[in-house]
DNA sequence: TTTCAATTTGTAATGATTACAAACACAAGC
DNA sequence: GCTTGTGTTTGTAATCATTACAAATTGAAA
């Protein structure tokens, strides 16, 4: 685990979030998984640590996060949504034959929010679509389905 | 109409796409709203002309399109997908108040298509959460709900 | 201990999307 | 003209992420 609990204490009471246990547990996984989990895969993961963990939970949290900034909501996929433990601005990649999501470092002079005619920007994403490096190498075929293994 | 029923029938045939009356009267409909539509105000807007649309020909279809690269599906708000007419990369502002979703001319440096890091790159996305300057000087109250008039 | 508000949970809708098979259209060949 | 066959369109029935909602739980303050 990259994040410890007093360290994910600090960043809920810094934006004014009551740091209760579900609370913490979530945002550690957010923070520490790096793949963009789907509320699935973050509710698959974290019933071990909190057995009775509902999804109702996972989707207040997280609605509550991604309002606080803490986390940024990827709706690259529109079958399910994806969360990302960086709010910074970045780029994405989303292969369509994985359907991963990867990190992509590139600059980009848009990526300072700010005003664009008179609309005020709250958030900047940016990502691209195609076939990854590993699904190429395997012949267009998908690498893995890291979240679609029922 | 902007297109005229010929000037459809070219741009499927170019694309290898037959022009049944129904592709042709739903890629006419998808060039000339510029609003974004979703399926729903597609086939709301389309059962006038053909009164016997079913959704399930929309869905098809217009994944039809996208895969020919005649439009382009906005994932942009996660409870529907839109489509754009414009398959050409450009940005797109997305309102949080009124929920429309508008065309943002900036140059971008990111737009022209190709590779990297060895990932193949189909499409190119981008795109800003916020509020529009007219929910702004709205108080932030949303302006419209052009798609949520059920 | 009591109280009260916030949080968490489980269950039941909602609604977009997909699966699927029947109905239909239309061109090629007879 | 008719027949055949393939591709297109349609309607209905699932699927499944997300949301709505109210009861249960927690925890701090009085």
């Amino acid at each position: 685990m990259i994040t410890n609990t007093s360290a994910l204490r600090d960043v809920l009471a810094g934006h004014g979030v009551k740091p209760t246990f579900q609370r913490l547990t979530i945002l550690g996984a957010v923070m520490d998984n790096r793949s963009h989990p789907t509320i699935r895969a973050l509710h698959a993961a974290l019933v071990r640590k909190i057995p009775t963990l509902s999804k109702t939970t996972l989707y207040s949290t997280l609605e509550l996060f991604a309002a606080k900034g803490l986390v940024r909501a990827l709706t690259i996929d529109p079958a399910e949504v994806r969360y990302d433990g960086v709010p910074a601005p970045h780029h994405h990649f989303h292969c369509t034959a994985c359907r991963r999501i990867l990190d992509i470092e590139i600059s980009c002079t848009n990526s300072r929010a700010g005003e664009i005619h008179g609309h005020r920007i709250d958030e900047v994403h940016g990502y691209f679509k195609g076939v990854c490096r590993d699904c190429r190498a395997n012949d267009g075929r998908s690498v893995a389905s890291p979240d679609r293994n029922k």
